[in-house]
DNA sequence: AGCGGTCAAGTTGAT
DNA sequence: ATCAACTTGACCGCT
């Protein structure tokens, strides 16, 4: 019933994804930094196809595709279409039999862009930017048949109903494959899970409940209250998120991940239910792993 | 080969 | 005012 994720990498197996930097590519010719992106953009592809062997090999039903998979894909000056690398047929033949590769094994792939998208910002620089970097994850998404693209309400700037308003508002300028992959997650500083749902039911957006960020910035919602609400928005399997304080909850920074998750922050109404948990844990697949085992001995004993 | 400084981007809150 | 935190160390130029 419960399908764990996995986030972007690797603890302990050999398996990395590459990336370079915008001030290293702006120092060469644009041919050759083409060529060197195309190598990334190659290997990564090839990368991600050995990490969803790996997750099918080893029970885990969900990955999370980083950000940089196409590295500087969204840069103003080192940007690049697909089209311009020299082997980018090839760059996207790879990602489309990852894709086929997930349906085949009924292995669901999301996205989380980070904290630099911004739907609801005062500066439209900003926005547009975040607007590209959403189309350019939608696009990958289209070629792996990822149907997450999950991000963070943004920032308050004084006034949480305003910003959640322009929020709403940038919705239109978004295109249909992102929308119909967007999802916002409850974050542990401004936005909880009772900010956001008023926004999920108006514009039909599916919460991303993450009960690590709720117990940090708690609302009048309980964990049970919250799981029921979150479920109601989806119209398929539901996304959460689950991690663990570094130091326990008494500790200086409880908001912090912990490098596994400890059972006792999973919680008892999650289970039996058909969803999906990404596991936010530093020890990657081996706290994956470690938690997958948990649930099944505490199920069958 | 090893090492240390740097890396595109936003926002918040702690210090 | 600076800095860490966020999904995370990896890359790059120097020696």
């Amino acid at each position: 019933m419960i399908r764990l994720g996995l986030c972007c990498m690797f603890r302990d197996q050999p398996i990395r994804f590459a990336t370079t930097t915008a001030t290293s590519l702006g120092r060469m010719k644009r041919v050759d930094a083409l060529h060197k992106l195309n190598r990334l953009c190659l290997e990564n592809a090839q990368a991600l196809m050995a990490a969803l062997g790996y997750c099918h090999a080893h029970g885990i039903g969900c990955f999370r595709v980083n950000s940089q998979i196409l590295p500087i894909k969204t840069h103003p000056e080192s940007g690049y279409a697909v089209e311009e690398l020299p082997d980018g047929g090839e760059v996207v033949r790879l990602f489309r039999e990852c894709g086929v590769f997930a349906r085949l094994h009924g292995l669901r792939i999301c996205f989380h862009p980070d904290q630099f998208v911004v739907l609801n910002s005062p500066r439209p620089d900003v926005v547009d930017k975040s607007i590209q970097e959403l189309e350019y994850q939608a696009e990958v998404s289209e070629w792996l048949g990822a149907d997450v693209i999950n991000i963070h309400g943004g920032g308050a700037y004084g006034d949480k109903r305003k910003a959640l308003s322009d929020f709403a508002s940038n919705l239109s300028r978004l295109s249909p494959r992102v929308r119909s992959r967007l999802t916002v997650e409850n974050d542990d500083k401004t936005y909880t899970p009772a900010d956001l749902l008023p926004l999920c039911h108006s514009e039909g957006i599916p919460l991303v409940y993450d009960v690590h960020h709720h117990r940090c910035l708690p609302d009048h919602l309980s964990v049970e209250q919250a799981t029921e609400q979150a479920i109601a928005t989806w119209n398929r399997e539901p996304l959460f998120h689950i991690s663990s304080p570094i130091d326990g909850w008494q500790g200086a920074k409880p908001e912090r991940h912990h490098d596994y998750i400890d059972i006792s922050d999973f919680p008892a109404c999650w289970r039996k239910k058909s969803l999906t948990i990404e596991v936010e844990a530093k020890a990657k697949e081996a706290a994956v792993e470690k938690l997958m085992a948990e649930l099944k001995q505490k199920q069958s004993g």
